[in-house]
RNA sequence: GCCGCAGUGUUGGAACGGUAGACAAGCUGGACUUAAAAUCCAGUGACUUUAUAAGUCGUGAGAGUUCGAAUCUCUCCUGCGGCACCA
């Protein structure tokens, strides 16, 4: 316990505060205007929120997901998440780590973009107006944010590094180009991610997404895919659990096998062969057909007559394809689930039992999943049941449930996924189908027929944008060179030491949705030079996605202020070492898919290019909940979008802060309502009264008893209540402890709460209250309400420095240990009574029971019974089993 | 359909298998005030009642484990989030 709580006049002239301390009798009103601003201000002066970041010994990388700048500024939303991850910093700021909190600004990308495309204003002005904003609102946040280490996505110092990013990737063969069929978004007027789309919808602006074939630069995420997966099994990999979850769901691994099965003409074999993966090898023995998905090479084969078919079959082939591909996700999604198809002609061998299964073109299969083709077991999955029905293929049962049914599957309902023993299915059966399922696998390998593999959903991230606002994608086209050197396709990087490729001024920075993105059109950006042959070449005109910009703007930060190009890297390796990885990130969960897993990826790929030491970027990531407002989501269109500016200019940052952490645990979020606020605001009041009760004495400061009944006080009352008191409030510092180290902060400001009631009950009863229950009690309340605690603090001359540098309070557990404890007495389990008593009698069986037996209460319960067990908790209860 | 999370007073929410409803919000009554605001005090799950006291019920529904279940297990219902024609 720190004894330090008299009043050092001299110590506390020298260098904290400036503004000397007013002896204030009379009560000053609480009105957070008056010092919020002052305090913010000071703070950035005397740099106490500014670790030395190259010389740090406990540094702690505490870092928030940065918002997007747009539209009206900061929501409520985002004061939640960042106070939430504000309070966990200073907490550990005040257990004595160098806590590095920095904010930016994701400001590049189709948001922004969209914003500035409302508005009417130009989107690199509308950056100079958003930035402002948030900062301004960011400051006055009561955030403990290292200032100097700012960075915004859009500034050409930073968006160079994306670019070399983005060279690094190419030159490791990560980043290429592919023509194929990628998702458009007609009302941005641009290609999307697969991450980007939600439910066939943009994750922008909400518009049905169309696909197109074009050709785009990709990032082979897919490369990393089977480490992205395992990594979140590690016990350091300190996730929410549902994040993990939804990780691992969007990877989509697949254990199965690759069988590949000779195929039949009409006429006899031919040399080709098809390959289709399966996770149920167990139930080929069912398989009665193959289909394959209208991309499928086979199909090809069919179109360019590699194969010969029928002319009126080619006919009907070639139109059903075109439709397929020509068809949008709206008419898929609008077709539902109804099979359609068409013959090929062919049939694939089934080598296990020699089963003609007739391969068929149909668009549920996806191009892009597995082989591109399936093999048919129409008894076991309701999917491929519903298509054999539709085609009147055969169905045969090679699985018998639980229920025992084996009878013929002739409806859906009686389709067979669950688990089950073989029959009809020569070795196999009277296995179940685990066992079943190895024995296949071993038996198609060992025949040659089929290759163990696995498989995944993730597909590679699609990194071109046709628009304006985002880093120019730093690629050159010569195409004198894609003749003389095919090999790398025309495609050079730019010259590290040419970045950055600046986004160009132009007032024609509209999209138009023609595959060219803005730039296309401005001829001095276009044409330069091939840094192979010299000679004329073309720049790529698209910029880059908006989430290459935030997939690695972790590793910028601690090294903001230095140049650290002697080493070419975007960053400071000495200071990166130190640093990274990040200690703990918080943010939302709508980031599950899209910037945490592109970061891990990115940060997995420097790694193995040398230029980090570690593969996860996050140690520890919380996934707080979501704030919503009048029961929904905030949104602009609901028009119930909270912002905080009127909150804080009324009741001051603290009491919003404190009563957003007091609406529920952390990660459920809560809905936000006035009246709780200023319930809030009267809590912080209570506490403001009880610091500007101060009295001085000549030696010594404390806060006058002001009850009117000071008079009748005795000694051994005032010692009786010191007594209470100082047990509350070791009770209170290990409770506010434990729970802001597990982010429960809604319970820990219950506690602070209840710390305050007892303060207020028991004071009556003292002559004096001893500064140092106030000095805790703003202690455990700093991280929540950073100015009022720091005003009293001052105001009280509490410490030389500010209360955010002190250290965290400690308690002493002989204090928890209660003299007398409460025992409850139940009779079958049913409360009857309690009993208080001395806590080592508590513990004795022998003792409580003989007590608990004199109950009038629990007597008339035991009259005339026979006690069959007596069940005692030593120190918590007695039950009686009659 | 699959996966995950949740369901507790009027409301937000507390409760290592051991006093359900902490802490707040709201409401009701009272004190102070010319009045209001602010502040302070008291009450506030439902029901029975002989009502300053005693008792019964009560954590989405039902079963189970246990001396004892909001908490553990199973089945079901509802809501939210994610994935989804993924082989």
């Amino acid at each position: 316990m720190d004894k330090e709580i008299k009043y050092n006049p001299t110590g506390f002239e020298k260098k904290w505060p400036r503004k000397r301390l007013k002896h204030s009798r009379g009560k000053q009103a609480f009105n957070p205007t008056s010092f919020e601003g002052k305090w913010q201000h000071y703070w950035e002066k005397v740099r106490i929120y500014q670790p030395d970041l190259k010389r740090a010994r406990k540094p702690f990388y505490n870092l928030m997901m940065f918002p997007y700048p747009s539209a009206e500024g900061l929501h409520v939303g985002n004061v939640y998440a960042f106070t939430g991850a504000d309070i966990y910093g200073r907490f550990k700021r005040m257990q004595g780590f160098e806590v590095f909190e920095p904010i930016g600004l994701d400001g590049f990308g189709i948001h922004s973009e969209n914003y500035a495309l409302k508005v009417g204003r130009h989107p690199k002005e509308q950056a100079i107006v958003s930035e402002k904003n948030f900062y301004r609102q960011l400051h006055a946040t009561g955030n403990g944010f290292a200032w100097e280490n700012t960075l915004e996505t859009y500034d050409p110092n930073y968006y160079k590094r994306t670019q070399w990013i983005f060279i690094q990737m190419f030159k490791h063969g990560l980043a290429y180009r592919k023509k194929s069929l990628v998702n458009f978004c007609p009302s941005c007027k641009t290609v999307l991610s697969d991450e980007q789309v939600i439910d066939g919808h943009c994750e922008r602006c909400k518009s049905l997404v169309e696909k197109r074939e074009m050709e785009q630069w990709f990032f082979k995420i897919t490369a990393y895919g089977e480490k992205l997966y395992q990594n979140t099994f590690k016990e350091s990999f300190k996730w929410s659990g549902k994040v993990k979850v939804g990780q691992r769901n969007w990877i989509g691994r697949k254990e199965g096998i690759n069988i590949t099965y000779p195929i039949l003409s009409d006429t006899g074999p031919t040399k080709e062969k098809i390959t289709c993966f399966t996770t149920r090898p167990d139930t080929n023995f069912g398989a009665t057909f193959v289909v394959v998905a209208p991309e499928h090479d086979f199909v090809a084969t069919l179109l360019n007559s590699k194969l010969k078919t029928q002319s009126s079959k080619l006919t009907e082939i070639e139109k059903y394809v075109k439709r397929a591909k020509a068809k949008s996700e709206m008419e898929r999604i609008a077709e539902g689930r109804e099979k359609t198809g068409v013959f090929t002609g062919y049939y694939a061998v089934n080598q296990l039992n020699d089963y003609k299964m007739p391969i068929f073109i149909s668009d549920f299969v996806l191009g892009h999943f597995g082989t591109g083709a399936v093999v048919g077991v129409a008894g076991h999955d309701a999917r491929d049941f519903q298509f054999a029905n539709k085609f009147k293929l055969k169905i045969i049962r090679v699985v018998v449930g639980k229920n025992g049914d084996k009878s013929e599957i002739t409806r859906e309902e009686q389709v067979q996924e669950e688990e089950g023993t073989m029959v009809n299915s020569e070795f196999l059966n009277g296995m179940d189908i685990h066992e079943a399922t190895e024995k296949i696998m071993d038996y198609l390998e060992e025949k040659g027929w089929g290759k163990r593999v696995t498989t995944y959903r993730l597909r590679d991230w699609c990194i071109s944008r046709q628009r304006y606002w985002g880093a120019p994608i730093p690629m050159i086209y010569c195409k004198k060179c894609a003749s003389t050197a095919p090999a790398q396709g025309g495609w050079y990087p730019v010259a590290e030491k040419d970045l950055p490729v600046e986004l160009p001024d132009v007032s024609d920075w509209k999209p138009e949705g023609t595959g060219k993105g803005p730039l296309s059109k401005v001829k001095s950006f276009v044409e330069t030079k091939c840094p192979n042959c010299k000679g004329p070449a073309l720049r790529e005109t698209d910029v880059c996605d908006t989430f290459l910009d935030s997939s690695w703007y972790f590793l910028r930060y601690p090294s903001v202020n230095k140049e650290s190009d002697g080493k070419n890297i975007p960053w400071d390796p000495d200071i990166t070492k130190k640093w990274l990885p990040v200690d703990q990130y918080t943010g939302g969960a709508e980031h599950t898919v899209l910037h945490l897993l592109y970061a891990r990826f990115i940060t997995m790929a420097l790694k193995d290019f040398g230029y980090l030491d570690f593969e996860e970027p996050f140690e520890q990531f919380y996934a707080h909940g979501l704030i919503i407002a009048e029961g929904a989501k905030m949104s602009k269109s609901r028009g119930n979008v909270v912002i905080p500016d009127a909150y804080i200019n009324k009741y001051g940052a603290d009491t919003l802060r404190t009563y957003l952490m007091f609406l529920g645990p952390f990660d459920q979020g809560g809905d936000f309502r006035d009246t709780g606020i200023a319930g809030m605001h009267r809590f912080l009041n209570r506490v403001w009264r009880l610091g500007s009760e101060v009295v001085l004495n000549q030696s010594e400061v404390f806060l006058a008893n002001t009850s009117t009944n000071k008079l009748r006080v005795t000694s051994s009352d005032n010692h009786r209540a010191q007594d209470t008191l100082t047990r509350s409030m070791h009770k209170t510092i290990k409770e506010v402890t434990d729970d802001i180290a597990a982010l429960k902060y809604n319970t820990a400001i219950a506690h602070i709460m209840e710390y305050v009631n007892e303060i207020s009950n028991v004071k009556s009863q003292m002559l004096n209250l001893d500064l140092i229950y106030i000095k805790n009690l703003l202690l455990l309340l700093a991280p929540f309400a950073p100015f009022i605690t720091e005003e009293l603090w001052n105001n009280l001359a509490l410490g030389r420095d500010s209360i955010h540098i002190h250290p965290w309070p400690s308690f002493d557990p002989k204090y928890l240990k209660e003299e007398k404890t409460v025992i409850i007495i139940q009779v079958n389990g049913k409360l009857r009574d309690s009993l208080k008593i001395a806590s080592l009698e508590a513990k004795k069986q022998q003792t409580v029971e003989k007590e608990a037996r004199k109950s009038g209460r629990v007597s008339k319960y035991l009259e005339g019974q026979k006690i069959k067990k007596t069940v005692f908790v030593p120190g918590k209860l007695i039950n009686f089993v009659i």
